[in-house]
DNA sequence: CCTTCATGTTTCCAATGTAAATTTTTCTGC
DNA sequence: GCAGAAAAATTTACATTGGAAACATGAAGG
């Protein structure tokens, strides 16, 4: 039933509004992508998303969470194979800068308050995963010295701080190369030289310290 | 004539509508904010901005550049007084995070890409200022080996990355802390501990090294 | 005084998201 | 099988938005 459809019901509605929406979203741009576009590439009403998404941010909500969910992946992909400590980190740093370069306006999307809903059960599922595999990577990193103060995920949240910004800072065109899209952009040219621990592990703050 | 007026001509548009934008802003947050009702805060028909601005995004360009300045002085704040090193470092880094953490909406226009015009010689110039104030701290820093690879300007945007980064994961709900609003946060929070050169002159990069 | 022109207004239009009422299909209990 | 309920889509309507065009107003300078 994915295909040109004739009958009344489409069958398959709900994931296909995600898809069309997954590719208006990189042809449209973020601003400009609308629910009825949407609507009108998989051939229904524009009133149609109704029935399986609370409306225009449900929808967003949903795109976004398939976006963290290859988010995730992307990070995974590179992680794979790699040793731990310094290649592992990269990795998966390369990854998160991957995916945030190859789909700027989901990425855009997908850490926006407004447009979709973080309290979303599976959106905070599929974040989450994403989340955790920065954290493991951060595991065992040794940025701190020992009289820096902070919380005890500080290490998560530099890292994390750092390649999130940077990934936002070229994706809006802050921050700009001389070869325009030739190399690809790597971590190494933001990341520190780290020093590793030995898998010391550290309580889950879950993004949040409210313990 | 900035009271109510009374007359067909407002005679101090421009300002005011940069004004009332700002102050709508913070208070329907970005993606609420209309130019209608920017004009409806002034007193003045829709249509009238289109005499002083290039349409929506024009008097958004206008505001963010004003939001630039901004933020160039609440860093430049910090650091007066300071002596140079770490100090200065973080009373700019906290200047960083202050202008963003109480203007969010503010902040999230400025880095806008779609929102506003990034060509626009007004917000270039204060944009570039802004951003020359955390390059001169970044000046005599030494966060990297000697075996780092990467441009000149490799610092900065570390530098430049990890506070960015840090504020908007903030601004975005996507990093929590226990303690309300109570304590301000710190940029000591996710700063590495730098080591310091004695004031070696970088190659001016302004932000992009096309050379 | 009278023309010129910048500045605002009025009116109109297309696009958008949402709501309500309606139609079509599928499902379910008998 | 089949009637009725529920699900899924459609049509219609509406308030808001940004923008374009035509017009009104008043200030400035000959």
């Amino acid at each position: 039933m994915t295909e040109n459809r004739k009958s009344y019901h489409h069958g398959d509605l709900k994931p296909a509004l995600i898809t069309a929406g997954l590719e208006l979203l990189e042809e449209t741009g973020l601003e400009n992508l609308s629910l009825r576009a949407i609507a009108a590439r998989v051939g229904v009403s524009h009133t149609a998303p109704k029935n399986h998404f609370d409306g225009l941010r449900g929808l967003l909500t949903a795109i976004a969470t398939e976006g963290f969910r290859r988010h995730a992946a992307e990070m995974r992909r590179g992680v794979e194979g790699e040793p731990p400590g310094k290649p592992r980190l990269h990795a998966a740093c390369d990854g998160y800068l991957r995916f945030a370069l190859a789909n700027p306006e989901l990425f855009r999307l997908m850490f926006s308050k407004t447009l979709c809903n973080h309290q979303d059960p599976d959106l905070m599922a599929a974040s989450r995963a994403s989340y955790e595999v920065l954290r493991g990577i951060a595991q065992g990193l040794d940025w701190d010295k020992a009289d820096a103060p902070g919380a005890p995920w500080r290490t998560e949240w530099m890292l994390w701080s750092i390649v999130h910004g940077y990934a936002l800072l070229l994706i809006e065109g802050q921050i700009a190369r001389a070869g325009d899209g030739a190399a690809p952009f790597k971590a190494s040219e933001i990341l520190p030289d780290f020093g590793y621990r030995d898998g010391t592990t550290e309580p889950d703050p879950l993004r949040s310290s409210s313990a």
